[in-house]
RNA sequence: GCCGAAGUGGCGGAACUGGCAGACGCGCACGACUCAAAAUCGUGUUCCUUCGGGAAUGAGGGUUCGAUUCCCUCCUUCGGCACCA
């Protein structure tokens, strides 16, 4: 391992150690070949000889150390310390576990070996052959569509997807125990850039590639385990897939919701095409997959009018989304309240100086503070405004020109900067300011966007940091028209006094200097709360110069993408009818296999010789086929829909699965979708619904987000780090249901966090001590006492209650680990003679099922050899009885003064008064109340009592 | 700058109605076994301590008999947005 980290060698010989242990190179019982009790016999001989032998060196090593001063003075006030400690049982108790999980322990170590590989592969291939996961409807069960995010066929499955994908699946298994219909399905998001970059790098067509990466990837998923219903797997490059999506395209344009604008748009110049605004990110603004700062082109595109559901997409009411999802999505929505206002242009002035507008013009601006109006001093057009050439006089032109190309040439990065200095012309031109007839300047800057409002804002340098820099700037005017509410705060009331201000005042205070409003307090509270936007809205209003307004952040989606493997927009343009769609009996638009990938800057579709030949659909004219390709985020938005019925020819989907499993119950995914897929799939749900062609408002109930698992190194993984954990890897070293019970055991589920070297060592250590202690047959000893065995039902119930819980709230973490508790309490039991008894065997079954979800192999495997019905997975999860799991005696702390000094026992069900008696009467209790009459005691039932002094 | 989430031992994390902080596991230390490792097993493991106790859940305040949990202020980390008028 020359040249390597520590952590590497490190990492590598654990990787060989557990490739050894997984190949039984070490262990000298893996012959099994030989008879199963053989072995046991020859090891247990073994064991209890070097059993007796340690002791004996144990009982006469000690003495010369004990003899030891230090060691003596220990040895003499330890049984002091027991004495007085005796009240405090719990310690006492946890040595009793902990001694009885080391006795099992010994005694798992003489066990036949648990063979993961074997297990694993043998309970797979019986799942597949009896199709035990197979979803089909079935109307007398209640049904659970649990969904969790489809994979992009990019070469190997990576720890990540375990980690998204197991969890997910325990809950569907646990579902489906629990009396649920469940359908689990799994496909791939084929298309994409990838496929198409590998194409151009390597040489290998992009379907190729692509079918080559499922097929690898497909049986990685089934390495998992899951219960994944193959028969309903989908690709969405599938030709019978795309079919649906070109047709879904078509349904959109035809009901106005698809459309196809010229604008500037964000385009890679490493993948060579257009990018949504969502797939845009980051401070400097870089393409979403390859991390290129991304450009502005001038191009005609395809849209989806995802602003026509800003409004329903902010009503998060009806679904149970994470606040987080919920946030992000209503932040980039970004809905702002105020009011649109009319200011006209001002005719020419007699002096020649003054507007060019003709008069009669007018510019509409948006404001979320028209409380502010009087305030406006001048005006600014974004460079793109269309007024801007009418507005500027002659003398300007010149300036206002060069200024526009200037503008046009930089990028977005230069010119959204919000520390940049503004810039800005003026055009000679003036507008009216309707409030109160003053002429106010129009000038020209860039720190005004056309994308935003209507393009144009009225400036309120007193109030507005921005509009303030740039007065300051240029010299302009500038009126303060809020007061602060102190006497002698700032801005000053005058006009005059301005010129003291060294900021916009942005806080509360009081109209001044704004006619009839005067007096009247403004908070700084956007929208119609504040009672000074309220009253200039509907002053605006009455006198007709303004109206309340919305605004939206989130433009409309653009979805056509210049590359070639995706699906075909379905749409021809002819010379005389414009753009029409594909005739639906012609679908699919097949994508060519014979396509040159040049990264051109073109749609490889468009460099083939006939493939965008067609005829015009309205007049048999000679037409071309749209060549860009659809956003892959389009394929994805209906997935959900095509797992209904896959291989379904008369539409998207089969009206009866729809009607059985929609909408998806659980869905499950990564939180970096929140403003892509997870805000795309909710609007094509609402447009589809618009057209008709699905029901309900939203296409999934409930939806909760695994976090990410990092390298060991706590950075992201990635290859060139070397920091990557191969799955198969870790399931050849531990077994598939080790590593599924580690990724749910080790994290918090929706935080992730780094991989930890060793950790797992942890969760494989729990399942040999199951897979020991379940399968040793039960030894005849002394009979159980009827404590043992009820104190083993309470555990067991209670636990059943607490993991019954964690599943249903997705809390994972803790399933292990009351698990891992019960098994420790089953051991004690078990020592205490309980093996055999009715209730151990209830004790057995109900834990396998609790597992199965998390574990399922092995808790088949250990289900059969106990020789219960095939398959535990079928099996109806068991019910907590309430009565067992109740505890009848229990121990309460005593708190004086907020310390707890000392511990009662009494009945659960003990009076009030009886518990108060007993805290009083305590010991210790006593001590510390020191002879002093309680001024309060409070008694919380079953928990404590509190005793202040 | 704005919005959101989160801060608990050496680490992952638990504490589910405001009620015993540190469950479960990892790691570590020492010991048993071994020629030696590995594995396994045993003991211990928040900190301080004069061994009586005391302190502690990012920091500081507040409410309460009682706060990891509720409220206020601040700090740090992560995520998102960013000239959005």
């Amino acid at each position: 391992f020359g040249g390597h980290t520590c952590f590497a060698r490190d990492f590598a010989a654990r990787r060989l150690r557990a490739h050894f242990r997984a190949n039984s190179l070490f262990d000298l019982t893996l012959d099994t070949e030989a008879p199963d009790t053989f072995i046991d016999e020859e090891r247990m001989a073994t064991k209890k000889k070097t059993k007796t032998a340690s002791k004996k060196k144990m009982t006469r090593k000690p003495v010369p150390k004990k003899a030891a001063p230090k060691k003596a003075v220990k040895a003499t006030k330890r049984p002091v310390k027991v004495v007085k400690k005796s009240a405090a049982a719990p310690k006492a108790k946890k040595q009793a576990v902990r001694k009885a999980v080391q006795m099992t322990r010994k005694a798992a170590a003489a066990e036949p070996r648990y063979e993961h590989a074997r297990i694993e592969k043998k309970w797979q291939a019986k799942w597949e052959a009896d199709k035990l996961y197979r979803a089909v409807m079935d109307g007398s069960k209640p049904k659970h569509y649990a969904l969790t995010m489809l994979p992009y066929p990019s070469g190997d499955l990576h720890i990540g997807h375990w980690y998204a994908m197991t969890p997910s699946d325990a809950r569907a298994r646990f579902k489906r125990m629990n009396g649920y219909n469940v359908m689990f399905p799994m496909g791939f998001d084929a298309f994409g850039l990838p496929a198409e970059n590998a194409a151009i790098s390597r040489g290998i067509h992009p379907k190729v590639w692509t079918y080559k990466n499922i097929e690898r990837m497909r049986t990685q998923l089934k390495s998992m385990g899951a219960m994944f219903d193959w028969e309903r797997e989908a690709v969405s490059a599938d030709p019978k897939y795309y079919k649906w999506t070109e047709w879904f395209f078509i349904q959109l344009f035809k009901h106005g919701l698809a459309y196809r604008k010229l604008s500037a748009v964000d385009w890679c110049p490493k993948d060579n095409t257009t990018l949504a605004r969502e797939q845009v990110v980051g401070e400097n603004r870089v393409c979403e997959r390859c991390g290129t700062p991304v450009i502005k082109k001038n191009l005609e595109q395809w849209f989806f009018r995802i602003t026509k559901y800003a409004d329903e997409l902010l009503d998060f009411s009806t679904i149970d989304w994470p606040e987080r999802i919920r946030t992000l999505q209503t932040n980039w929505i970004g809905r702002s309240v105020g009011a649109s206002v009319i200011f006209k242009i001002a005719p020419p002035s007699p002096t020649g100086r003054g507007a060019g507008g003709e008069g009669g013009d007018e510019i509409e601006i948006f404001t979320t503070r028209p409380d502010t109006l009087w305030g406006a001093t001048f005006m600014v057009f974004s460079p793109e405004h269309p007024l801007v050439d009418k507005v500027t006089t002659p003398e300007h032109m010149a300036e206002v020109e060069a200024y526009k190309a200037e503008a046009g040439r930089k990028s977005d990065i230069d010119r959204e900067a919000a520390d940049k200095e503004k810039t800005g012309v003026f055009t000679g031109g003036y507008a009216i300011n309707p409030v109160n007839d003053e002429r106010i300047p129009i000038w020209v800057a860039d720190y005004v966007l056309m994308t935003y409002g209507t393009g144009a804002i009225m400036a309120v340098p007193a109030h507005d940091e921005r509009d303030f820099a740039f007065a300051r700037k240029y010299e302009l005017k500038i009126v303060p028209v809020i007061q602060p509410l102190g006497a002698d705060s700032r801005p000053p009331v005058q006009e005059s006094d301005a010129g003291s201000m060294d900021a916009a005042y942005e806080h509360d205070g009081v109209m001044i200097n704004s006619g009839p409003f005067n007096g009247t307090r403004a908070t700084n509270d956007k929208g119609l709360q504040n009672p000074a936007i309220k009253a200039v809205t509907e002053w605006l209003e009455q006198k007709g110069v303004g109206k309340r307004a919305v605004n939206y952040r989130i433009r409309d989606w653009l979805i056509s993408r210049q590359r070639y493997w995706g699906a075909p927009i379905p749409m021809i343009h002819c010379e005389k009818h414009g753009w029409n769609p594909v005739p639906e009996s012609e679908l699919p638009v097949l994508l060519p296999d014979d396509v040159a990938w040049k990264p051109t800057g073109e749609s490889p579709l468009k460099l083939h010789p006939t493939w965008k030949n067609t005829t015009c659909p309205v007049c048999g004219e000679p037409a071309t086929r749209e060549t860009d390709t659809m956003d892959t985020f389009m394929c994805s938005s209906w997935y959900h829909l095509r797992y209904l019925s896959p291989d379904y020819d008369k539409g998207a989907f089969d009206d009866a699965e729809y009607n059985y499993w929609m909408p998806v119950d659980t869905y499950t995914g990564g939180a970096e979708h929140a403003t892509m897929h997870l805000l795309y799939t909710r609007f094509f749900h609402k447009a589809l619904r618009d057209a008709g062609i699905v029901e309900g408002a939203e296409p999934m109930l409930q939806l909760r987000n695994q976090g990410q698992i990092l390298g060991a190194d706590g950075q992201r993984m990635s290859k060139s780090r070397g920091n990557v954990i191969d799955p198969d890897e870790q399931v050849s070293a531990y077994g598939a249901d080790t590593v599924r019970a580690f990724l749910m055991f080790g994290y918090r589920w929706s935080e992730g966090g780094p991989w930890t070297t060793g950790g797992i060592d942890g969760t494989s250590r729990w399942l040999r001590r199951v897979w020991a202690m379940f399968t040793e047959s039960a030894r005849a000893g002394q009979p159980p006492s009827s404590e043992v065995v009820k104190t083993l039902r309470r555990r067991v119930h209670q636990t059943l209650r607490n993991v019954s819980r964690d599943y249903e709230q997705f809390e994972f973490n803790t399933i292990i680990s009351s698990l891992m508790e019960l098994l420790n309490e089953m051991q004690k039991a078990r020592e205490a003679g309980a093996a055999g008894t009715k209730e151990w065997d209830e004790a057995v079954e109900i834990y396998l099922k609790m597992m199965a979800p998390v574990t399922p192999h092995i808790a088949e495997e250990i289900w059969s050899q106990l020789g219960k019905p095939y398959s535990i997975h079928q099996q109806a999860w068991p019910k907590v009885d309430e009565a067992a799991a109740k505890e009848d005696v229990i121990e309460i702390p005593v708190q004086v003064n907020g310390k707890v000094r000392g511990r009662i026992t009494v009945a659960a069900d003990a009076s009030e008064a009886a518990i108060r008696a007993a805290a009083l009467a305590n010991e210790a209790v006593q001590k510390y109340l020191d002879g002093n009459e309680p001024k309060k005691v409070i008694v919380v039932q079953g928990r404590l009592i509190s005793i202040v002094v």
